[in-house]
DNA sequence: GGAGGATATGAAGGATTCTTCAGCTTGAGG
DNA sequence: CCTCAAGCTGAAGAATCCTTCATATCCTCC
């Protein structure tokens, strides 16, 4: 995430001692904890302190404003989905398919949910403050990752990569969010993972180009 | 939008002469702008009034307070929306399932793209408070009139409708706004919508119940 | 034409919030 | 043990913001 990050929101000062690094963290969870109970309007600088049990100058030691620290939380947390995308997009190198949609659905939605209030906070903190360069970064990132994996797919190519690839991940990212936000009960919630896996593969299944004769005979690059 | 509105946010009046009702819309436009321009964070009463041409003391004549400004506004645009959804799957009913697709998303995509600022300021207010009542009751809404129109499809039925309709829901829903906030260009984005209606079709192809014999025979009901 | 309700005004009160800074505490290295 | 940088504190200033209400103006209908 370490892209055009506009200067006034880069932070103020790294931590060098360990008591520091604590600090922080405690910051950033408080942060998450207030988001969620009381909602990205009723953030404030005095309450994310107090929470963290630090006091507000704390806080501006690190980070030279609030939108700076929302702005922070949300590179961290974005950062570390870009990896778990990115990591199983090199692991599905080369596969069907039908295995690396359900790996990317599958890495997606559990980044996603692994702490599916975290990612609700989040969801919704994002609008306060011009998170746009965060996501394009992102965006750009996941794009890269998973079209250079399914150029390499064993079974299948296709005519217009970047339109699919591009349709495939907005899908995903929309569907997630989506389900997240309509708040859909567990079981619902579930089904709609499978189905979209489902969608997805019967998706890319209509729009590949008939095999080629280097597919047939079972070519891996 | 008539659903368990929560009372603190009722609407303080209602306009009786006609200059309340231009006044009434002037605000409300105030506030897409702002929206737009601004963003939520400085979205508040004063520069609203200023912008519609009125005092603060009128806004609050309609308004208890600012939540109950922007809810008002969410559920005016969730509203239509909902009606053109409901029209198009009152005007497909008993057609084939392709042609519903097309006229679904055509019509869902048309709706946040005719004013896409509009549907852009509102996506980033709605955050700001509780419009999770406006949100299910919308869902809810949608819910029950595409699930009748995939009922009566000529040419297909599905085992298990609920969640399949709940799925091609969640992925439209997600993939549109998905595309909104990724900010595509304009060729992307119609890309994007055209293989929105391929995969949902492709979809729904792979889920729908073997051919029975009435269907072959082309019944409609 | 005039009475009474509907509308509109905008200064001011009350409540928050963000951010700073001068001074204090803690920890690490010599 | 001592020194100095790193880290922490929290009261207070400055800036907004939300909301009210007493007052003024406009419509409508008798």
């Amino acid at each position: 995430m370490d892209a055009v990050v506009p200067t006034h929101l880069n932070a103020r000062k790294r931590p060098r001692q360990a008591r520091a690094a604590v600090t922080l963290d405690a910051i950033f969870e408080a942060t998450i904890q207030l988001l969620l109970s009381d909602g990205p309007e009723r953030l404030t600088t005095t309450r994310v302190a107090e929470r963290a049990g630090v006091s507000v100058g704390t806080m501006y030691q690190y980070f030279p404003h609030k939108q700076a620290l929302i702005y922070a939380l949300n590179g961290r947390y974005l950062d570390k989905v870009a990896q778990d995308v990115e990591a199983v997009c090199r692991a599905q190198h080369g596969a069907p398919v039908a295995e690396m949609v359900d790996a990317l659905v599958g890495a997606y939605w559990k980044a996603k949910t692994a702490r599916s209030d975290v990612t609700r906070a989040l969801y919704r903190s994002a609008v306060e403050l011009d998170t746009e360069s965060l996501i394009e970064s992102f965006g750009r990132r996941v794009d890269a990752a998973t079209s250079a994996m399914f150029e390499s797919a064993a079974d299948a190519r296709f005519a217009d990569l970047a339109i699919v690839n591009t349709t495939v991940l907005t899908a995903i990212f929309g569907t997630v969010r989506s389900a997240f936000e309509r708040n859909l009960q567990a079981p619902l919630m579930c089904g709609v993972h499978k189905q979209l896996v489902v969608m997805c593969l019967a998706y890319l299944e209509a729009v590949r180009l008939p095999a080629t004769a280097d597919m047939r005979a079972g070519a891996q690059t």
